[in-house]
DNA sequence: TATTGTTATACTCTATAACTATA
DNA sequence: TATAGTTATAGAGTATAACAATA
């Protein structure tokens, strides 16, 4: 007789035969699948921009955010600086952003979106919610808010609760 | 004057100095965020098991699945086959799992859990739980629930799409 | 001394092609 | 031929240590 950890299943499991009803009560892992499909979604979607998540989060920071420094950038997106530097690199190679000294400390980089970078920043954010548009289909705008209200407050608790 | 791409923020920015404002609209934004901090919380939680995501996440559905094969495994957790090679290999070393060989068809690996491996499932299941139930206190069950509806309508709905 | 940006490096997770043994 | 498991390999994303330039 098989284990059971879970004393019924009552969904039907989503891949044929196999069931994961035991870890399906986990928000954890549901957030991991349902992300997993978003942003197999959002990679093609900014793919025609030539842009990866990483990129596109950077640019869209850099144009909202005129003259940060990218130990600011990396905080806001919690990377490390060593691993951003290739990110800040490859727009600026594509002449997207700007990197420029500070007179008054120069070991700092101001970072400035150029006009071509904050074109394709407008048009990044048009794909991107069309492609939330598409994907969120059916779920009722007030779920939707919700379900960002309470991505916020995990993601604040659980950085409070992590330190 | 700095471009703002969104009218204001009405709320504050979480990393000092830097607005996400633009960012913040977006589902699968937030998301993001939110389960890099579960994520992180869930990897020191499983540490001190031995257990990393990948392979928590294989021994439970082998535990509750008894006798799958390894492709099985492999799309019920939509990773690739020869990135499942190894985790198997780990939990196979520490005596957790056995690959046993189906005369019926001798190409297959029918995958069991040790009374160890089932052991050391419900030890995890139970650190996942504690760690849940810590790192989202304060959100009620009622929120918790359909949050975790929410995520498994994205799920579907996406892989659905994407087809 | 401390900080900014950088280089080098390594580790995890993921993806593809090609092999073997079985069917 | 087709499938299950495997090997080899490569690409992302992420993390740490150490360095040069600057404060």
């Amino acid at each position: 007789m098989p284990v059971r950890l879970t004393p019924n299943a009552p969904d039907t499991p989503l891949v044929s035969g196999v069931d994961d009803a035991a870890l399906r009560q986990f928000l954890g892992y549901n957030m991991k699948r349902a992300f997993n499909v978003v942003q197999a979604d959002l990679t093609q979607t900014l793919k025609p921009l030539g842009l990866r998540m990483l990129t596109y989060t950077a640019l869209v920071l850099i144009v909202e955010n005129p003259g940060l420094s990218q130990s600011q950038l990396a905080a806001a997106m919690d990377v490390e600086r060593p691993n951003l530097v290739e990110i800040i690199d490859e727009l600026e190679q594509r002449a997207l952003v700007l990197r420029r000294r500070v007179p008054a400390d120069r070991r700092i980089y101001a970072l400035t979106a150029t006009p071509e970078g904050i074109q394709l920043c407008q048009k990044a954010l048009a794909a991107d919610k069309a492609h939330e548009a598409r994907l969120f289909e059916g779920i009722p705008p007030q779920t939707i808010e919700t379900l960002i209200e309470a991505m916020q407050t995990v993601r604040t608790r659980g950085a409070l609760g992590a330190k």
